[in-house]
Parts: C-alpha cells; structure tokens; sequence
RNA sequence: CGGGAUGUAGUACAGUUGGUAGUAUACUUGGUUUGGGACCAAGGGGUCGCACGUUCGAGUCGUGUCAUCCCGACCA
C-alpha cells in the first residue's frame, strides 16, 4: 500500500494528492457517499478522542463549562445579525419538510409536500445565534456574568470543494461562546482562548504558530476582531489552525441580550466565540509526515509504542512472555502501548504499515537479538534503528517519546523559520511566493492592497502578528506609509 | 455559476474497425513461508452511471439525463 504512496511522495509536484493518499492509507478518514462529508475512522478518531481530552482540560482550567445547543437554527436566527447572515448565507444546508411518504409506484419515497414548515430551519455552520438566543433568557443582571460555555458538536458548512480533515461540509470542531459584562473582559477572553489554542499546538501537536489578528476582509462574520493562529505546511503553504473572536456587543444587541451593571443600567452584554475543528489533524497530518506516511507526535499518538515479536514458531511463547512484562511495565508509566503478536501478517508488512500510521517508537523483539539481551527499537521521526539493552528498556522508551516529541517540534519550527521572508519589493515578493513560505510585508492597511496581492498571486494576508517586533515602513504594493509588517501567505 | 474531463468488480485502470467482460490490487480457500510491505495454486465477485435510439448484435456509435472529479469563482 505505502507503495502506491511513495509514488506519490514527489511533494512539491501535488502535494494535495499525497496528503489525500496519506489519509486514507494511514487509515484516518475517507469520503464519505455524501457529497464532500467523511467519514472518521476509528484511528484517526482516536487521534481526534486525544486532542479533545486535552483541549477539554485546558478550558476547564480556565473556568469553561461544556453544554450542548441545537443542531437546528430558526432561518429568522440567522438574519438578526446583518453581517453574520451575510458570511454564512452562501453555504447554509436548508430543512424544509418533516415527513416523507411513498411514492406512487410505491417503491421509494418522496418528500411530502403536505409536510411543508412554515418557517425553514438551517442545520448549524456555527451556534452564535442559537446560543445567543438562550443566553436572553439567562442574563439579567451583571451578577450573571460571565458565561463561559463551550460545546463540542458538529458542524455543516456546504462548500463547494472539500478535502478531508482541511474542509469537509460536516466537521465536528468545539464552540466557545462566552458573554462578559465589560468589553476589555471579553477582550481579554477572546485573547486568553488564543493563546490556549497556540500552547496546544505548539506543545501537543508539536505545530509552530504564529499568533496575530485578521485583516478586515478576512474577519469573521459579525466580529469586531479575530485571532487566529496560522502554521505553516510542509510545501510552504499557511493553514488557519484555530480562532478567536472578539464579537463587542453585536450579538448582544441583535439578541436583544441586556443586563443591568453595578449602576442600575441597562447594557448590551460583550461576547466571544472561538473554535478550534478537525482542521487540526489536517495540520498534523501535513506538518510531520514523511514519505513514509504519518509521523505523529507522542504526545497525541494514539499507539505510542508497538512492540512487535519476531521467532520461529516454538520461540513465541517465550516472546509473548517477555513482551508481557515491557507492556505491564509502559502502562504503568501511562504509556499506550501494543504488541502485535498476529502471525498472518509478516514482520515487514507490520513494520510498513505502523511506519505508515504514525507510532512514534517501534520494538522489534527479536528471538535472536534476545539471546544477547538486546532489543531493536526505531524510532519514527529520523527512523533511526538502535539495538539496546532490554534491562531499563521502559526508562529509555519513556526518554526516547520526550525526545521524539521535541525533536519533531524543532524540525518544524527550523522549517519554518527559514521560510519565512521579509519583503520590501514587490516584484519580488511576486516571484518568490511561489515556492510559498510566509512574508513578512508592510501593509498601508487598506482593502485595495489586500484585493489586487489576491489577485496576482492567490496569496492572502494571513494576519497582522504578535510575535514578531513590528515597525513602520512603505507598502511594497501602493508604496504608501504602513505602520506595521503583514503575514502574507498562500493558504489552504 | 463558467471552462475541462470522467463514469466498466471493493479500489485503481485497460477494452482496437460494434461480435457473449479484462488486468492489477484487495478478498476467500489450501500449501510453503515469516529479521523490511512473501510465493505458488485454486476460487468468488460486473444488469459496463441511467434512459431512449441506430443495428441481426452496443462497454464501444447517436441523443438526452444524472453523478463525480479537476481548474476558476466561492470558502474562517
């Protein structure tokens, strides 16, 4: 199988078909028979289970609450809030019956148009209506904020192309929907939601971000200002990995959500959004993988170790044995581990096809090397092969994941870093974004620059960053004053 | 919605001037194997997207239709 997939490991030629192929092979996800949904299969689930688990945790930490809204939103919901209407409208699945019936021939069914609703329900693309729409009935007085929800669910969005994990039509993402009393605490929240998507990414995904917020035009519908977080792939091109709204008081005030502060006034209450999706198994999957398929940081691997034997037919007992001991051993350090004892596969098929899923560290016990008290153990990110010692192998496995997990974080800050370009001329910002990276530009803040880079060069102002020290200069395309430096990058 | 292409086995694809449907892979069974994706043998699986037409005869030709993919547009 990862045969037909080296085949396609010439990256910079179609990158987009590899990352497909890789997909489905590793055994994550596939298209499903509805157009431009998947399906999520139990391996790249359980990478999904993972980032949930600790996502969850790290809001909680932060005082967030999970809750669960409905999947379907009154139409008149989504007009309250002009701009919001407007983003959404174009790719909105639309419910307007309840019942079907057989049909004449009586060897189908249609729908029934008796069944008709007087009002069109929108399966949810995002919950701010729905959930501003019960906040109402919650808030009265400032005692009753803030609010911190948070719910993981699903979400229908018709594109009109998809590709697995990047843009499906349905994905399941979670939803932070807060409400403050002040706007410099929403702000605040808004921020403080970023910089957790950020530390996920860069310390569990062992994905580099950078932090920033969004231009006008690539703002969220009905935000006052986005953050988002942006990495880099592997054939230079930016993926959004996350974001966070800071939404003022339009919903408050579309919702009619008011509040009476500590000076007995009435005022419309402040809100955030944020939300991170499947999105992100897109950027591990083209982050770190190899020619050899997956590579998955240890931190998220479902299977962190295989240990898989290797003898002849009278020598398994007393590999099964000895394998049982290194098993009981990593799980009581919490480490995932399995052994895969199957004798219909052969040992290089295993070795492929665990290279193939991404399992950080691999044991070959073998029944020869044990006679020495040795064991080969690789390790996937350099796939270096190693014989050591079987005494304190449980120790040295434990440092090796630390190790692995480090060391493919660096590789991907070292590629990044050195695909990333400031830029002055224009001419060559042109030619160069085309081998993509991220540049660096200054930009004189209006929407015409942004409008006429899109349109020579597909390239989109990511974000306006952080992280980086910012100074005044000229626009590179309008050669007007800018006040500070862009993230450009072609993005998917 | 505009431009291009494709619909044949689970998947990926051949199929010549029209003559009863093929290859690879996957699957099943048996045997030999097992330190880097095994080999041999046998077997199962198809209303050739759908409809109509031309013809003695259509996977192949014609018309229509539906679906999918790619490039644009669109898209957090």
């Amino acid at each position: 199988m990862a045969k037909e997939l080296k085949d396609l490991t010439k990256r910079s030629e179609d990158y987009s078909k590899w990352y497909n192929e890789l997909v489905v092979k590793a055994d994550l996800a596939e298209q499903a028979d509805v157009r431009g949904c998947m399906v999520i299969k139990p391996y790249g689930y359980a990478i999904w289970e993972k980032m949930q688990r600790v996502l969850d945790d790290m809001f909680k930490e932060t005082g967030v609450q999970n809750a669960y809204f409905p999947l379907l939103i009154p139409k008149s919901f989504l007009s309250r809030e002009a701009e919001h209407v407007e983003g959404f409208a174009k790719e909105c699945a639309v419910v307007t019956h309840y019942r079907l019936k057989t049909n004449e021939t009586h060897d189908g069914v249609v729908v029934d148009p008796a069944a008709k609703l007087e009002e069109e329900l929108i399966i949810r693309p995002t919950s701010e209506t729905i959930i501003w729409n019960t906040y109402k009935n919650w808030i009265n007085s400032y005692r009753d904020l803030p609010i911190l929800c948070n719910q993981w669910c699903n979400v229908m969005r018709w594109e009109m192309r998809t590709r697995l994990f990047l843009r499906t039509s349905e994905f399941l993402w979670q939803e932070g929907h807060t409400a403050h009393a002040t706007r410099e605490e929403a702000e605040e929240r808004a921020k403080q939601m970023l910089a957790i998507y950020a530390k996920f990414a860069e310390e569990y995904m062992a994905v580099p971000v950078v932090q920033g917020v969004k231009s006008e035009t690539e703002r969220f519908a009905g935000a006052l200002d986005t953050y988002t977080i942006e990495a880099m792939m592997q054939d230079g091109k930016a993926l959004q990995s996350g974001t966070s709204h800071f939404l003022g008081q339009n919903f408050g005030k579309a919702f009619d959500v008011q509040f009476l502060n500590k000076e007995n006034k009435p005022e419309y209450a402040w809100a955030t959004s944020w939300g991170v999706s499947t999105r992100l198994m897109g950027a591990l999957i083209m982050t770190h993988s190899d020619d050899n398929g997956l590579v998955l940081p240890p931190a998220l691997a479902p299977i962190q170790v295989v240990i898989i034997p290797i003898g002849k037919g009278d020598q398994m007992a007393m590999l099964d044995e000895k394998a049982a001991a290194i098993v009981a051993n990593l799980k009581k350090m919490g480490i995932s581990v399995k052994y895969d004892n199957a004798d219909n596969k052969r040992p290089g098929f295993k070795f492929a096809d665990y290279e193939l899923k991404g399992v950080p560290v691999r044991l070959v016990l073998g029944a020869r090397d044990l006679e020495q008290g040795l064991v080969e153990i690789m390790r996937r990110d350099t796939l270096e092969k190693e014989s050591v010692s079987i005494e304190g192998i449980e120790e040295y496995i434990k440092n090796l994941l630390d190790d692995i997990q480090k060391n493919i974080y660096k590789k991907a800050v070292d590629y990044r870093d050195a695909h990333i370009y400031e830029c002055e001329d224009y001419e060559e910002f042109k030619e160069k974004i085309k081998d993509g990276g991220f540049f660096l530009c200054h930009w004189d803040g209006t929407a015409e620059t942004e409008a006429k880079i899109k349109e020579d060069t597909q390239a989109t102002i990511r974000c306006v960053p952080y992280m980086f020290e910012q100074t005044p200069g000229v626009d590179m395309v309008s050669g007007k004053p800018a006040v500070a430096r862009v993230l450009i990058a072609r993005a998917y």
